[in-house]
DNA sequence: AGTGAAAACGTGTAAATACACATAAAATCT
DNA sequence: AGATTTTATGTGTATTTACACGTTTTCACT
């Protein structure tokens, strides 16, 4: 390969997992975010709050990996989610442990976003296509199964 | 919709456009990253160098818009890219413009950055198959162009 | 020529991200 | 029991992201 060559860097540019992937992730984000933003939360806070209502109770390290996130950038998620008052922490047995849960206000929350969730989702799916959309989102579970 | 219903909640977070996108994006930013990171850049910063090169000389705004990006983020990325001495900035006819090139170091970091980008880009396309890929691919740019 | 709109860009602030490193508690090993 | 390792979490630093707002320059219209 050599970059000298024109082609090559547009075959690059077009291909590349990573940054079409960024982009897509950037703009759709921009989508949902302004559409949230009546509710008060961004969308990746709206995706960890259901996560944390889905399971109750769960610990930090533990949600990291469900979400598939870094522990200490989910670490600041919730500590940010927690001044907001939308969850809390509880200690466990353990001592070390720092229990997840969300208040009532995070749940309150969650149903006033709900339908501004379910807008934004048949905005983005719509713009593609549902056909389209299957592929798409079976190959982000794939990568995020094996990557 | 009702949150309460546990299977809502579990279908909300299997299909949500937004978290499938940004932990997928997340998940390949990571291995770029580590794989691209005896080079010294980052794998955006990659992109946005090779799009630069590609285009010998381009103004922000226009930048910003070909690579799908906000153009105040771009604005800062650019920032740290010209303090590490990979790209420069001349005054074009207009005043208020700001053509950016990439400097001769930019090219020999590229240069040395290109197989750990093709080594990165294999081992993510194969993890989830050709097959996959292509149809992956195809519904980023179906996103990037309407969205 | 003057005024108002548009274009190009930067900055303040804040969220999201992740690596390196640090701390404390529990578990395991000798 | 004491030492070592593993587990759970937090913090320092830096990049990436984007909205709101501001500035300067150019353009368009009267």
């Amino acid at each position: 390969m050599d970059l000298r060559d024109k082609e090559m860097r547009k075959e690059i540019g077009l291909s590349c997992a990573c940054f079409n992937l960024r982009r897509a992730a950037r703009l759709v984000t921009q989508r949902f975010d302004r559409i949230l933003r009546e509710s008060g939360i961004t969308a990746n806070q709206f995706s960890i709050l259901m996560a944390v209502y889905d399971r109750e109770r769960i610990l930090l390290t533990k949600l990291a990996g469900v979400l598939g996130m870094e522990r200490t950038t989910l670490s600041r998620n919730v500590s940010l989610l927690t001044r907001m008052g939308m969850i809390s922490t509880e200690a466990g047995s353990d001592r070390r442990q720092r229990n997840i849960i969300i208040t009532k206000e995070g749940i309150i929350l969650l149903e006033k976003a709900l339908p501004l969730w379910q807008r934004a989702q048949r905005e983005v799916v719509d713009v593609i296509g549902p056909e389209k959309w299957k592929g798409l989102l079976s190959g982000l579970h794939s990568l995020a199964k094996t990557l």
